[in-house]
DNA sequence: GTCTATAGCTTGATAGAC
DNA sequence: GTCTATCAAGCTATAGAC
């Protein structure tokens, strides 16, 4: 095969559909690119805090190009969200219906369902690399983004209410509504532990870091399981 | 006194250091009007999704006349920020020295210090009316956002480590690294409350709502303390 | 699929009259 | 203190060549 005169990049073939070395589409591999950065941007400044343009800067990709795969800037910000949130999802609810099966006819531990939900996602934060570092940053911030929480709402909701249901199995005496409540504090913690890594530290001047992700879950593991537990506890008051 | 002609607004004097009837200098109260405005943009399409005109017409002052008084878009929101922060830092700390005499020699109790510094948060966004709900708003996703959190820690951290000093006192046995960690639980849950209102109703599909914040605190109060509680209770595993 | 170029608008900040 | 007017820069989105 003879040399091509002077590419301009490094690209070997542009022509769409044609299969390239590795198996995949040409194109495809520029969109991860661009997926990619734009995690980045958007974990760090948030939406309305990143340009298009700093994505095509980020992703080493022409500004129309970014335009040609992914559209408008809204509909970019839905890719990253949804590129990710599968295997999330099905992560836990992997977790869960080990949980299920082990309980048998039993309802589940309380521990398992806290670890269940959060763990999956610590995890990947920790253990996922730079990839997934970013992405839960980006979740955890957009969840409270009143526009963007609306995303993430469609991709998370539908696990995160088998957990509340087994919740409501596992605690049979406390009223459906404060499980939901405590539900949205067990995420509001897991989330602050992700989203919020400066704050730790400025707090306790420098003395402690929460980069130790694990370590940090081993406190609040047992943290929300007696959290969970005490809504048990008021009969009355 | 005559009549003058046909003033264009309904501001009475506009010449600086001359005081107004209800004695206040003039311009102080457009300088709220714009605080105003900017509290509630800032809180519902943050930093970056408000610009200085939305900020201009939401108050209804000239652009030019923000700036004027307020400089740059950041000291605008060092402004916003630090505008209330002073009051929560004084309700926290009244309810910590109360607590602290009513201990005399002893310790303050658990429910006492998580009550001390999330009650006052919660009753300002649930009584202190729009302007505290939106404020309320504003801290919770700005402490989320790495670039603005820094502004929260110089009003808010002074009084935290007062807290998280005396729940060392009052957990003895846990080493002060977890008591940081589970701090920063109780605060992830503390703003999680007021800042995804959404939250709960999208995933209950509406059942359920979080707009009864006092009533939520009922079942947060136990569930943090609770947690707290945990720590002691891993001398080994 | 990828590029250059640009239309059309919004932005933060400032100059200068009153 | 408040206004009108404007600048230079940045923005999203699109048109059109290759």
């Amino acid at each position: 095969m003879s040399k091509v005169i002077a590419l301009p990049s490094n690209k070997s073939s542009n022509l769409p559909g044609v299969e390239r070395p590795n198996g995949r589409k040409a194109g495809e591999v520029t969109r991860e690119r661009i997926l990619d950065a734009a995690e980045v941007l958007f974990a760090e400044h948030g939406f309305h805090g990143t340009s298009m343009r700093d994505v095509a800067q980020e992703s080493e990709a022409r500004l129309a190009l970014v335009a040609y795969h992914f559209g408008t800037k809204d509909t970019l910000f839905e890719k990253v969200v949804e590129r990710r949130a599968a295997f999330m999802a099905h992560q836990r609810m992997q977790l869960l219906d080990a949980a299920r099966t082990q309980a048998a006819t039993g309802t589940i531990p309380l521990e398992d369902l806290v670890k269940g939900y959060v763990y999956p996602f610590v995890e990947r934060s920790t253990r996922g690399g730079r990839g997934w570092k970013h992405y839960s940053l980006l979740v955890a911030r957009a969840s409270n983004a009143p526009d963007y929480a609306k995303v993430i709402g469609v991709h998370y909701n539908a696990v995160a209410r088998q957990f509340v249901a087994e919740f409501c199995r596992t605690l049979p005496s406390v009223e459906e509504e404060r499980i939901y409540h405590a539900f949205s504090f067990m995420v509001g913690t897991m989330l602050s532990l992700v989203a919020e890594p400066g704050r730790l530290e400025s707090l306790s001047s420098g003395a402690y870091r929460s980069s130790d992700m694990e370590r940090v879950f081993e406190t609040m593991l047992p943290f929300l399981s007696a959290g969970f537990l005490s809504l048990c506890n008021n009969e009355e008051n």
